[in-house]
DNA sequence: TGTACATCAGTGAACGCGCGTTCACTGATGTAC
DNA sequence: TGTACATCAGTGAACGCGCGTTCACTGATGTAC
């Protein structure tokens, strides 16, 4: 990475193995993640990891966290220019989540493969936390509630938001909705997007003129 | 199965497979399914199932495929007592769906895990076609379109009803709603999948008498 | 500035494991006559 | 009904493979004096 001639010492190898678990993870998937294979594409030992790394649930655990943390970037990023209670504000919090898991598929698959990480992983713990706490605030700007999950109803509308935008991003990287984008797949992306939560969520919308 | 005292030829051994195969999958989760293990708990040899199917994939993907039938029939038995194109309608749809992935949600896990399914397996192909082509259906008989993939709208909420349960379900098991769920889990889960719909799918239901 | 030494991080060989696959075999079944 | 024989389905040993883990080692770095 720095200086490209590596001495005996690497450097920085435990971020060049959570690098290279990355590119291992987009390349071959989630099944064919292996210590030894990480440590093969970093050019190190397969014995090396285990100074950085206690296991590989470990090291998948600290992927998953970042993965997380940069899944809170993109919802905040893409939403950070609409206004909170808006139809428009959840409409860009769904393009963000989507995006990432469009951007990096295996990744996304991979942070909610729980049989693959330590369930008493901190920084993932948080991370998830964090994450999965951007729709509720959401829809707390949305309804005025300042917990949402309190009562059923602005609950439900939390959950919808949570699982139409997951459950959309998952069919969508799976390939179910390969035959019904026409040439341009962004484009149609991110009008279904817009539809969907608009059709959802039509309560904060400006009203129309007329129908 | 038959008479318990096996001779030397097993009688059914690929209804044993694939009945072992499931019983590891419930037990140890998709990611500890190996021919090996499918033959130990089928009380055979290792080499056995190479009689029955040509590959692990091969043997998955016929598990898949019944899985993906009888997530069909639980669909529509679920639904059967209910006037197709009524709210009420969809939402019994969606409890079918959500009840069969709670009632076996490492089968269900098996079903979308394409890597390690056989993408050209006839009835896992067919049987997955017949499981989505349900909620188009279900949509149509609301919208009154033919074909409600023909327009933008529609389509959006054949996908909106298809991504919201199916996220719903994937997130259920996952687990992620089991702080907000009380004592009786099952009833929450039938009480939010109704709110859930009903409040992503008003226009058919009956108005209130008032608000 | 130079030397001794402790510590750290990576090496490479070795271990045992379970996997899928192959193969000669053998026990059981069914068919021809 | 009885015998010969082909076919089928399961056995068990063997193969090579990649895995995670361990361990004595060694090269590099940093610190004490």
């Amino acid at each position: 990475m720095n200086t490209e001639a590596r001495s005996y010492h690497h450097g920085d190898l435990r971020a060049a193995l959570l690098q290279a678990a990355q590119a291992e993870l987009a390349e071959k998937g989630v099944e064919a993640l292996t210590l030894r294979g990480i440590a093969r594409r970093a050019g190190v030992s397969h014995a090396a990891p285990a100074n950085h790394f206690s296991s590989l649930a470990a090291l998948l655990s600290e992927l998953a966290a970042i993965a997380f943390e940069r899944l809170a970037t993109a919802i905040r990023s893409e939403c950070a220019d609409e206004t909170p209670g808006t139809t428009a504000h959840l409409i860009a919090c769904a393009q963000g989540y989507v995006a990432f898991a469009r951007a990096n598929p295996a990744l996304f698959r991979l942070m909610f493969r729980h049989e693959r990480l330590d369930p008493m992983h901190a920084r993932a713990v948080n991370a998830a936390r964090d994450a999965f706490a951007l729709p509720v605030t959401a829809v707390a700007a949305l309804t005025g509630d300042t917990d949402p999950m309190d009562s059923p109803a602005p609950q439900a509308a939390v959950i919808a938001l949570w699982s139409l935008t997951h459950g959309f991003a998952e069919l969508l990287i799976q390939g179910q909705f390969d035959h019904l984008t026409g040439d341009d797949r962004d484009a149609w992306v991110h009008a279904t997007i817009h539809r969907l939560i608009a059709r959802s969520f039509p309560e904060a919308e400006e009203r129309k003129p007329d129908a």
